[in-house]
DNA sequence: AAAGAAACATACAGTGTGTATGTGAATGAT
DNA sequence: ATCATTCACATACACACTGTATGTTTCTTT
């Protein structure tokens, strides 16, 4: 009487015995993968459920057992998109002296990994709330950008300084998203560059006694 | 034996003798509107087309016969908006001095028109080309706002001029869905002062010999 | 080992989009 | 003025998709 977890494991079996745990990480992984796939190629409103079970082959219960709606299988994989954003930046700019320039050049690269700007430039805002979106943002870079700003003028006001993260953010949104599309970068750069440099606070500018 | 033509006009008479050009630009009309105000209610994918129709006391007949589908329906509205922010940027700021500090405020007053910041800067990208976007952007203040930064910053090579304008034009546009969102209008006012201020050329600020 | 719960799978109801087709009113040609 | 034609719809339909309800199998717990 052999014990059947002693079977050859290099054999596939039929995923005997697979825990819980592993059963749902497994199809929500493929879920997300596919999902994010036919969002990026497609578009949100163009792709359809039976769509993307049929790529992550699994059924359609199995999304409806996962996530509430199509909408909230979209809010994952948006999110995903912005932790590794978070975490790419954080990598690339975290041992630099110019936090703000590294930060900034960072946050174009994490950008330009293919399907994300539409999927958190132009699909998000129109498929997630306002606060999902904020929270992304938040998410994806624009705190330090707020603190990179805060460092480089700070006579600013806070609320003044939240309303300016919130525009210079977009403003590198839509730069990173022209790229996405095939626009040639270094404008771009350099524009962010100019929008930032003009930012130095007057007072901090005059020659230190 | 009457002429019919010389019926007193003044009775309504069930729209007799109405001419093709007056049924079209009545349908057309009221489509419009009714899309408008249900795609702002509740954004263009949750507004189902009977819905429309029946607010415009149409039938979705009349809707296919003057728009290939939805999409155009919605393109056509934001045409509109776009056109109608045009106007009145054009309006306001026609006869001022600074013309970029004018066109901005005209740019904020015309984006807080309720609906529109919903209509052309969230449903829009999603719903629209990058093109058509593109083209919105240009009808709806990006051409005097590219004149205002060249005339600010002349040393500015074309190309990083064309970025900037499309970056800026993008914080703009973040202002001013916020602040129709409900978020104060001024920090973003002065945000937006802050950013353009710090554009001007560092050749043009020593005094002129 | 048995009961319960989790992870699906299947079937179904409702709604919505776009198209095909039919009809009466306007328009251009004669 | 009449007639053919086009236009501006109206109606009906075919197809697709979303979300839910319900059934079944596989783990987990006791």
């Amino acid at each position: 009487m052999q014990d059947p977890a002693m079977q050859d494991p290099t054999k596939p079996r039929p995923a005997r015995r697979r825990s819980n745990r592993d059963r749902t990480d497994a199809t929500r992984a493929a879920l997300l993968a596919a999902a994010r796939t036919l969002f990026v190629a497609k578009g949100y409103a163009d792709t359809a459920t039976p769509e993307i079970v049929a790529a992550a082959n699994v059924t359609r219960g199995a999304l409806y057992h996962h996530f509430a709606d199509k909408a909230a299988l979209f809010r994952a994989v948006a999110m995903d998109e912005a932790h590794a954003v978070a975490a790419q930046i954080t990598r690339d700019s975290s041992a630099a002296e110019d936090g703000l320039a590294a930060g900034t050049e960072a946050y174009f690269a994490a950008m330009t990994v293919p399907g994300r700007a539409r999927l958190l430039l132009v699909d998000g805002p129109a498929v997630l709330t306002a606060e999902e979106i904020d929270e992304i943002n938040r998410i994806a870079g624009a705190e330090e950008l707020r603190d990179g700003l805060s460092a480089m003028a700070p006579d600013l006001a806070p609320d003044v300084l939240d309303a300016l993260t919130d525009a210079l953010s977009a403003a590198f949104d839509r730069g990173a998203l022209a790229v996405a599309r095939g626009a040639p970068a270094e404008p771009y750069r350099q524009a962010m560059q100019r929008l930032l440099s003009g930012l130095i606070s007057p007072e901090s500018r005059r020659e230190p006694a």
